[in-house]
DNA sequence: GTATATTGATAAGTATACCGATTATCAGTA
DNA sequence: TACTGATAATCGGTATACTTATCAATATAC
């Protein structure tokens, strides 16, 4: 018979949903009305100013479909702006508005502390080995996703 | 300035949507068409004939909102009968269809196959640590959700 | 210089997730 | 019996995710 509990995609769901309710959670008492997927997209933004949608969606291994949602709401609330590049009339250029550089840089601590209690039931030698392993398997199956990561920069390594 | 691949919210993330593609394809392949949320919903109403949808919820660590869909899902596919109970008028009685029966018993080796290749790129014994950390962190974090897991059987065990 | 292939972005459709509110029912009480 | 509080399920709304398809612009091939 088949145990949920033995079947690490339940345990990584389950992971995941807590990561999010602790993100909100603190990124929320802290007064901003970030969801994780467009910190991170504000925060490659931030990175990367200039890139287009698609290689945003890249960076941070999310679907080319979603990202433009995801982007939407980021500037309608005023965090990212979004102009036609001149190279290309496909593309569109993302860059962080100052309100976007301000709220990214004072919501950091929040954000670091949900990381902080996403893993408060580790000891710190644990949690070292458990991001060591996470990113060892992730490295190993990152293609077998539609949305693989595409590092643009130096990153790469573990994964071939 | 915070790096993506140091934010194990953003790790775990890229874990799950690994997971869910891997199921997908390897489920895909062998000829069903259920997702992880159906596959476990199915699986806990077959070990838990009869249970209400608000405690299946609770032992798959869903949301109440959700369930209702994937329950949906899975009546429509012929998988699951949903009774109204002669106890309570407000609850509906989930029981598996010999179908549903058939179904899950084929389906388990490709479910199976798909928790192998998402660990593929650890060793056995990393793999193991792994899901030991990754029960351990849940514990912790387990009521932080708007959806955390509430044993019904003897299940618990682990994560304490 | 036009046909072809590719690529950036979007649209439509489905499936999770979750919040807040509502409805129907149940349980206990006065 | 009518009232009160709790609970099961659903509804409306928002935000991910992903699939297929489409459109527009670029790049390449010829």
């Amino acid at each position: 018979m088949t145990d949920l509990c033995d079947i690490p995609g339940h345990l990584v769901r389950r992971l995941q949903q807590s990561a999010v309710a602790i993100f909100l959670a603190e990124v929320g008492d802290a007064g901003f009305d970030l969801t994780p997927v467009q910190f991170a997209a504000l925060s490659t933004v931030i990175s990367n100013p200039g890139v287009d949608q698609a290689t945003l969606a890249g960076l941070i291994a999310y679907d080319r479909t979603t990202i433009g949602g995801v982007v939407d709401r980021l500037v309608k609330k005023g965090y990212v702006a979004r102009t036609i590049s001149r190279k290309d009339r496909r593309a569109r250029e993302l860059r962080a508005t100052e309100d976007g550089h301000r709220v990214f840089a004072q919501m950091e601590p929040a954000v670091m502390r949900a990381q902080k209690i996403m893993l408060c039931g580790l000891e710190p030698s644990e949690s070292d080995e458990f991001l060591r392993l996470l990113r060892k398997a992730l490295a190993a199956v990152n293609d077998r996703s539609r949305a693989p990561l595409r590092m643009a920069p130096a990153l790469s390594a573990e994964g071939e």
